[in-house]
DNA sequence: CATTATAATTAGCGTACGCTAACTTGTCAA
DNA sequence: TTGACAAGTTAGCGTACGCTAATTATAATG
């Protein structure tokens, strides 16, 4: 099956803590989302089921290859669109948050659009 | 309690299709979004219990003062962003589409820097 | 007038995804 | 060694929102 909003929003937040430390626990991730344990722990093991992540020998949570590479995708969507919505004007929290909304329904084609759309206009304002 | 995606959906729906026709039932509605009956005929209780439209002595569904000008408000966003993305390259039918998923999670801030946009390159490509 | 078709509703199912309360498990300090 | 805390899990609740099946109500037709 595929994934919503809410798993996504799960995986790419393993991915940002996994950024930044390497020892990742469901704890953590609750904390960053504002959820509790339990929501954490469902949640975690449905991307554990799908192979998106691994819990290692010491209860962290690793991303898999796959995981990785869609965590990398949502959050390619999330910069690129807190980027075109700075570019028009909105400020940074505010394009942040609707980023975060917005990234989980965009198709593949306006992905791409929005792509060329900021590298040409970061290439004209440099 | 605030609209989610679901209730702005169906509330559109009604406004559009009573821009086409001063007669709207549920089974129109139904027949529009790809729902069965049940499920429309819930969620258009719930924009009656929330005074968003009333069914009328022949059992058409009507928007009231305040409904329409949420649908309205809900239609601009829809046009504005596929304006958007079609100005960023998208093809109209997917511009149609993801604008569809997407505006119900734009903040007011957003939606305006994207209305000044839409202005602009329309007069420029004037 | 009885039958049939159309629309709406009711009852109830299933999944997703938040939550709290309570239990388990593992670590560490007294 | 034990007692306590931290992290994770289990059980189970509640809401949102799709669905089908069955019922009701209304209108059209033989």
């Amino acid at each position: 099956m595929t994934m919503r909003e809410s798993g996504e929003m799960y995986l790419e937040t393993v991915y940002i803590l996994s950024k930044k430390s390497s020892t990742v626990r469901g704890i953590d991730v609750g904390a960053h989302m504002g959820y509790s344990k339990p929501s954490v722990s469902r949640a975690i093991g449905i991307l554990k089921k799908d192979g998106l992540v691994v819990i290692d020998e010491q209860g962290f949570i690793k991303l898999t290859k796959e995981g990785e590479k869609r965590a990398e995708r949502i959050y390619e969507r999330h910069m690129l669109l807190s980027q075109l919505l700075m570019n028009l004007g909105v400020d940074e929290e505010t394009a942040t948050e609707d980023a975060c909304r917005i990234e989980h329904y965009i198709s593949e084609k306006t992905f791409d659009a929005i792509k060329q759309h900021v590298k040409k206009y970061s290439k004209k304002t440099k």
